[in-house]
DNA sequence: TTTTCTTGATTGACGAGTCAATAAAAAACA
DNA sequence: TGTTTTTTATTGACTCGTCAATCAAGAAAA
């Protein structure tokens, strides 16, 4: 059966496994066989190629770190006025890629692992400083000095509406999510009549 | 050594315990052994009081929300107006009871725990809808029917606060969380001036 | 025949939950 | 009062299951 070439085959199917297991369970505490099963190879070929239950954790974050990323900056090149920009992080952080159940059982599960791995913990680290980096980019010309304070209540409701999404009471939409944020959004622009 | 009415000290130290060890090692991963340790006492007498491990965790939960609770009744007892009835709950949000780096570590794992625990899920879904009534009542008079909007940002924040707090770079302090919020409430106050 | 894939079987550790047995207080009793 | 019995508290030792990680061996390309 052996073919070649299927070492990233392997570890994509893993990878993908890997994320819908812990969406599915709601838990990191999977077993490398249940994994390995959903991705239709036996769990010493998932010890072969990743070397352990962390690192294909890890592999699970850095691609949904990188499917969001992608969205983001995707989004980010077709936007251009700088409220159109904030628009596009905002949007991306609710699109269906990134929004779904087993997803965002999954960034509750990585919260929960950096808590013990480092590389996870810097992993998102990255994620929240350009997260507010960005945000407060496009901010700037709309809030001024103001910007890092919006993009911290902004990075803010995201992970907060995130985490009450786990919940999965009442599954709030997308559409919500992005009203709730782009509202607030408009009183921080609009403001500047009262001081 | 047998004293009577040993259970409700038993089971308040195994609750301590649970919380402080959950706190130490960032997961639900931790062994009935090792709480039964921390608390003094056998793990088999752990499993005498309480069942089983699950129900352990429930009450270190159920513990945790009483006293956020009791703080939020508290405080709210003494604010005379309704801006000072929405300070209340937030700061008790981040009063050094409930604000550390163990107890957030809790919080978070017992998101974790709603994922599994119907019961979990039960206890989480209070606290939300409490923190949302508590927050729209305070909000009629000072945004009217925005309340119920303004109350859910409030609650986002606070959880999306938390979530930042448990990877616990550069601690966020309890006044700059407060600050952060208040400073968006004060904004939602102030409008009407420009629509 | 060498390299790349693949797995079944095994090992070794760990941990939840059970149980029988001990010890001390309290209650019942003589 | 002194003695027995019952109740409450407590644990060490054990069972049973699970799971991460390893390894030797097989199968198919190159």
């Amino acid at each position: 059966m052996p073919k070649l070439g299927m070492e990233p085959i392997r570890r994509a199917a893993l990878v993908k496994a890997a994320i819908a297991e812990i969406g599915e369970t709601g838990t990191l505490d999977v077993t490398v066989s249940q994994i390995a099963k959903r991705a239709g190879m036996s769990s010493a070929l998932a010890h072969h190629y990743f070397g352990g239950k962390e690192q294909i954790f890890l592999a699970a974050m850095r691609h949904t770190l990188a499917v969001y990323s992608a969205e983001v900056r995707g989004a980010l090149g077709m936007a251009t006025s700088p409220l159109a920009r904030v628009e596009a992080v905002v949007k991306s952080s609710f699109s269906h890629m990134n929004f779904r159940q087993d997803v965002v059982a999954a960034w509750l599960n990585f919260y929960v692992l950096a808590q013990t791995s480092e590389e996870a913990k810097r992993l998102l680290n990255v994620y929240q400083l350009r997260l507010r980096r960005t945000l407060g980019h496009a901010l700037r010309p709309l809030v001024g000095d103001r910007a890092p304070a919006v993009a911290a209540r902004i990075a803010a409701l995201i992970d907060g509406i995130y985490l009450e999404q786990s919940l999965g009471y009442q599954p709030a939409s997308s559409e919500g999510a992005f009203d709730l944020i782009m509202d607030y959004v408009a009183l921080e622009v609009d403001r500047g009549c009262s001081a």
